[in-house]
DNA sequence: CGTTCCGCTTACGCGAACGTCAGGCATCCT
DNA sequence: AGGATGCCTGACGTTCGCGTAAGCGGAACG
C-alpha cells in the first residue's frame, strides 16, 4: 500500500528544508513515526503531513509538546472518546489563542505601518535637504 | 522634567507583570536604559514605552534581539540618515514577515475551524449512540 | 542598635530545540 | 579487498530567556 510513498531521511530532509538530526528529534519526541526497517527510517505521507503542521506551528511560536498535542486532533481516527473530548477542547482553546494572535498581529502591524510611513517622510525630507541621490 | 514621572523597579514590575531579573535582563541586553543613580535604577516614560512594545513583540514570538533592533525604529530621533535607511529598511522586512506570519495564521485558522467542526460532529454521532450525559 | 526590607551584583541552573562530534554497521563502487 | 557513503546511536555543547540562590549595601523602623 505504502512502497513507493516513503521516504529516506535524507529525502524528507531536502523536501522540508531541515537537518536529520531534526526529525530524529521528532521521532524521539513522539511527533513523528517513521517505520523502522531494522535501524533505517522509512517516513511515510503521514508523516509528511505531520511534518508540514509541525513547521508551520513552529512559525507560530508553538512550543514542539502543544504541537504534538495538537497533531492528535488530526489522528481522531486512532483517540477513544474521552482522549476526543480533550483534544477538541484543547483545539477550542487554541484556536482562541490563535484568533487574539492574529487580532493582536493586525495592530501591531498597523502602528509599524505608521512608523514606517513617518520614517518616510524623514528620508524624503533629509533627501531634499543633503545631497541628491 | 522627567521627575515624577520615574519608576522604580518595583513599581515597573507591578505595572507590567514581569520580575526584576526580567528587566535587569533587558538592562542588559541593552532593550532598557534605566537611569542610573548610583546602584538604583530609575525606569523613565521613555523604557515604559519600550517595555510595552518589547512583551508585545514577545507575543509574537520575535527574539529580543530582534525586538532590539525594531525599537530603534520608535528611536528615529537619536538616529542618523545612515542608520535611518538601515532602520527603515528593517522594518520594511519584519512588517512583510507579520503580514505573511498573520495570513499564514488565517489559513491555520481556517483549518483548525474545520477539524473542530468535524470533531463536533464526531462527539455528536458519539453522543447519541453511548450513554446520555 | 539590631532587624527587616529593597535593591544590587555575580554566577550557576534550566528547559527547549536542536548542533556537533565520536564511533559503529551496511552497502555500493571499483 | 578497500574506500567512500549513508544512516545509526549515544552523548556532550550551545543559545535563549530568564529563575534562583548567595551575599553585600543602604535606609527605615521599633
Amino acid at each position: 500500500m505504502t512502497k513507493e510513498e516513503l521516504m529516506t531521511i535524507r529525502e524528507m530532509c531536502d523536501a522540508f528544508q531541515v537537518t536529520p538530526r531534526t526529525l530524529r528529534f521528532y521521532e524521539a519526541k513522539e511527533l513523528l513515526f517513521p517505520i523502522r526497517e531494522g535501524q533505517k527510517r522509512w517516513f511515510t505521507r503521514r508523516d509528511r503531513a505531520r511534518l508540514k503542521l509541525i513547521l508551520r506551528g513552529k512559525r507560530f511560536g508553538f512550543s514542539l509538546e502543544d504541537i504534538r498535542q495538537l497533531l492528535d486532533l488530526y489522528d481522531i481516527g486512532d483517540q477513544q472518546a474521552t482522549q476526543l473530548r480533550r483534544t477538541y477542547e484543547l483545539a477550542q482553546k487554541r484556536l482562541a489563542e490563535m484568533i487574539a494572535q492574529r487580532d493582536e498581529l493586525n495592530v501591531a502591524i498597523a502602528e509599524l505601518q505608521e512608523q514606517i510611513a513617518w520614517g518616510e517622510q524623514m528620508l524624503a525630507s533629509m533627501g531634499r535637504k543633503s545631497a541628491a541621490e
